[in-house]
RNA sequence: GCCGGAGUGGUGGAAUUGGUAGACACGCCGGAUUCAAAAUCCGGUGCUAGCAAUAGCGUGCCGGUUCAAGUCCGGCCUCCGGUACCA
């Protein structure tokens, strides 16, 4: 063995061993266990950042662990591929998105080759490829045949200036990125898949979830939205009913006034007649279709000048234009209650519109309309027939009634709304729908499959090539045979990034989108990715996988068993990012120090979950571990034979150290498996390394309890640092190759302790520490704790009214 | 705005079920080695006081529950993620 790490040689010859005995490739065995072993696959930007060095570290370590655990493990790598930093980048470089991305594609393959991933490279995928968008563009097909995909009007961001659609992220306070034109709102024709059919489903499946984390549940749960309400209507003058959808029916007796959508036909119709609400709603249209942009924007409104009858009371109310009503949600009306409702109550007061209380506090809450709406449920008040009555009784007792009257039925609600799945962009999958004039909208047969996208464009301007090639969009219709044009919007990337997952066990097959390999590894055993996707992508591709599952492609509810959600990497305390300009080339660290010692220091600076902040010196210091442990596993082999471990022989110190050995087995098993806390397991075997430092390699049973805690020192960190394992295992002479190895297993007999440590703690002040017998019993601990020196000073003067002792803990003494 | 997180020494973090706050590292200080430096090795290191034993204080802020709170409860503050066309 070489006296001195040396990773540029070794991870070069380690990789290459990998690479030639094609060691993780892996094949569809029902007689073995699997574990399907994800990371989120990776958008081809350029270069890897130390984002995707962790994210795919993570993953490996955790594929690594469950391959040394006999299962047969498949981990898959490939690329997210369509997007639209391609586009940008073609505008500004005058590169085409396809090359572009592929010249990404290649220069990241090769940094992840450097980084000793465990991938079955044979089942790389990228969405670009028509092989694999082709099986999409088919399942968009057989949804559109069974009426889950359809055609609605939606609003866009719209750059006049530029004639294009434009993302979220390109309008900047309200204006395009490119031009400054101040952006507008737009209705046009956009696709949709009914996520909302499946919102029972996917809110009633968190449950099975139990191996996510709760709080991405929980998100979820808040998106998803469902809510018990009363859809009720108020009456317009001609007779018509303005429809609005409540949670809050009891609070009905206190709506003064209804608020519509600018785009509402109520308000549609007031402006005809009203220059000034015309103006009003006009002013309206220069707000990015964003929530939170909605949220937070000024609230402002104008009263149409008409009126509507109150289901209840009979009584006329106003109606209102109100800029954060949206037409898209609901009835793009609501029921306005400004006594119970802040939103309300805030609209209200800055209008002068009357504040009616008809709900007051059953317990101690406050409740002050002068100064805010209460918005507890409690008793109702000044409520007509309905006074008296607690929410339960009240809600019940108002939609009973307006049920009864046909004025009202209670409804379920989701917040949740259908997928909007059209882009105006280039670099997507076609969407695979001919517009015929006679025929209307016909998906394209599946013999026509793939629409394979052009590749060979040239950008001018920023809009879609495909938009502006005959040769493209003109086509013939499949029913009529008359011309035709071909749909040029493409597919949200989030179509792609739902289902890959699954088609990497049916990577190779040209014939079927999914085959029996996808039914034996699907669900994904272990999910890695940031926290970021924890709604949209974690959302879609659980609804992809139940339209998958009632395709009859799939068998199970679910996509992803276990789900670790990886923080981000910081520097400085901020996002690392290009904009910034505090990003560090993992390349050049994988250059300097090794592709090891970047897997170390990712692993042991922060727990998984948590964010990470860079720090250079704690990159020396993983590097540093390597070298000590490198030359630990030198002085015991240079020591000479080892001879067999006698238990039985063992001095105290040696007993020590053996029992410091199966420790750390116990609980670096326990953090790789149950709680995947990397960086606790790395500082258990730093630990033990120290220990086994100390020992004295002169002595014959020392090198004995050193070369069991050594070897399972390297079998512990193979997962973390594969390549230096690979070569101190050959040097310690290990069965096969240590990724195949199986992993240490602890012996319960070694754990055992004749003395322990106990605290004494007087009024939950540590005042001593005692060394115990470990089989002395409550009695006896308390009193030698009461017998302390230390513990006796504190109780001079006081009486002891409790002495509480914690079984090989500790003992607090209660005095005054 | 709304939903979800996070906040612990000089720094990254540990404390797994309410039971010794600061494991393991980084940095710093002192020493060894060296002509010298780097590297390496040994020792120290929460803050305050003390030669020390030890004592007081200490987990973003305010309050509460408990024999015992970083951990549980109530109310804040700051930062981060998401907010449906960034991926």
């Amino acid at each position: 063995m070489e006296a001195k790490y040396n990773p540029g040689v070794i991870e070069k010859a380690v990789q290459q061993h990998w690479l030639e005995n094609n060691s993780f490739a892996v094949e569809h065995d029902d007689t073995r266990e699997k574990f399907y072993c994800l990371a989120m696959f990776p958008y081809p930007s350029g270069k890897l950042h130390m984002g995707h060095v962790r994210n795919y570290t993570i993953a490996d370590v955790i594929a690594r662990f469950h391959r040394m655990q006999g299962k047969n493990v498949l981990q898959p790598m490939g690329w997210d591929a369509f997007g639209l930093p391609a586009e940008n980048a073609a505008i500004q470089n005058n590169v085409p998105p396809a090359r572009w991305t592929a010249e990404n594609i290649d220069y990241m393959r090769e940094q992840l080759r450097e980084l000793g991933f465990a991938y079955d490279w044979d089942r790389e995928i990228a969405t670009c490829n028509p092989q694999y968008y082709r099986w999409e563009q088919w399942f968009f097909t057989r949804l559109f045949e069974k009426g889950l995909a359809y055609k609605k009007k939606a609003e866009v961001n719209w750059c006049e200036t530029d004639q294009t659609v434009l993302a979220n992220e390109q309008v900047v306070d309200g204006r395009c990125w490119r031009c400054d034109n101040k952006v507008e709102r737009r209705e046009i024709d956009q696709w949709f898949i009914k996520i909302t059919e499946y919102a029972d489903q996917l809110l009633a499946d968190l449950d099975q979830l139990d191996e996510w984390p709760e709080q991405v549940r929980t998100m979820q749960r808040n998106w998803i939205g469902r809510s018990e309400g009363v859809d009720l209507d108020f009456t317009l003058p001609n007779g018509e009913a303005l429809s609005v959808y409540t949670t809050r029916p009891d609070t009905l007796m206190g709506a003064t006034y209804v608020a519509v959508a600018p785009q509402h036909p109520v308000a549609t119709a007031a402006a005809a007649k009203n220059s000034e609400l015309a103006a009003f709603i006009e002013s309206q249209t220069n707000i990015k279709v964003a929530e939170a942009e909605m949220a937070t924007m000024e609230k402002l409104g104008m009263d149409t000048g008409t009126t509507a009858t109150h289901p209840l009371t009979g009584e006329q109310v106003p109606v209102w234009v109100a800029n954060f009503v949206l037409m898209s949600y609901g009835s793009g009306a609501v029921m306005s209650v400004p006594g119970h409702d802040q939103r309300d109550w805030e609209f209200a007061t800055k209008y002068g519109l009357p504040i009616v209380q008809v709900v007051a506090p059953s317990n101690d809450e406050t409740c002050d309309l002068d100064t805010a709406a209460f918005t507890g449920k409690g008793v109702l008040v000044n409520s007509g027939d309905y006074t008296g009555l607690v929410f339960e009784d009240a809600f019940n007792a108002i939609a009973d009634k307006l049920e009864s009257e046909g004025k009202g039925k209670r409804t379920v609600n989701f917040r949740l709304r259908d997928w909007g799945v059209s882009r105006q962009r280039y670099w997507g999958a076609p969407i695979p729908i001919i517009n015929c004039d006679s025929c209307g909208a016909l998906p394209v047969p599946e013999k026509d499959l793939p629409v394979v996208l052009p590749t060979d464009v040239e950008f001018e301007g920023v809009g879609s090539p495909i938009k502006k090639m005959p040769e493209f969009y003109e086509t013939n219709c499949p029913s009529c045979g008359g011309h035709a044009t071909r749909e040029t919007d493409t597919f949200d990337t989030f179509m792609e990034s739902s289902w890959y997952y699954a088609r990497f066990a049916s990577a190779r097959n040209d014939e079927a989108m999914l085959d029996a390999g996808a039914s034996y590894w699907t669900p994904v055993d272990q999910y890695v990715g940031g926290i970021e996707h924890a709604i949209l992508h974690l959302l879609y591709a659980r609804f992809f996988h139940k339209l998958m599952r009632d395709e009859g492609l799939l068998t199970s509810d679910e996509p992803f068993k276990r789900l670790l959600t990886q923080g981000m990497v910081l520097k400085d305390g901020s996002k690392m990012s290009k904009s910034k300009g505090n990003t560090v080339d993992p390349q050049s660290l994988i250059d300097r120090y090794g592709a090891d010692t970047v897997r170390l220091f990712s692993m042991f600076a922060a727990p998984p979950e948590q964010s990470l902040e860079w720090s250079d010196s704690g990159v020396e210091g993983a590097n540093r571990f390597l070298k000590r442990l490198w030359k630990l596993v030198a002085r015991h082999l240079d020591a000479g034979p080892v001879p067999a471990l006698d238990v039985a022989t063992l001095n105290d110190s040696q007993k020590a150290a053996r029992r410091k050995t199966h420790e750390t087995i116990a609980k670096v098993t326990d953090d790789y498996g149950r709680r995947q806390t990397f960086n606790t397991a790395i500082a258990a075997v730093m630990e033990l390394c120290n220990e086994l430092a100390k020992l004295d390699e002169t002595q014959p049973q020392d090198r004995a309890v050193a070369a069991e805690g050594i070897n399972a020192a390297v079998l512990m960190l193979c997962p973390i640092v594969p390549h230096a394992s690979h070569a101190l295992w050959q040097a310690l002479g290990g069965d096969g190759e240590v990724i195949n190895a199986p992993w240490p297993i602890h012996d319960e007999s070694a754990l055992t302790r004749d003395t322990i440590e106990i605290v004494v703690q007087v009024n939950g002040k540590v005042r001593a520490k005692m060394s115990i017998d470990a089989s002395a019993d409550k009695a006896a601990v308390e009193a030698l704790a009461l017998g302390q020196e230390n513990v006796q000073r504190f109780l001079d003067g006081v009486t002891v009214r409790k002495v509480i002792v914690v079984p090989g803990k500790l003992v607090n003494i209660v005095a005054n």
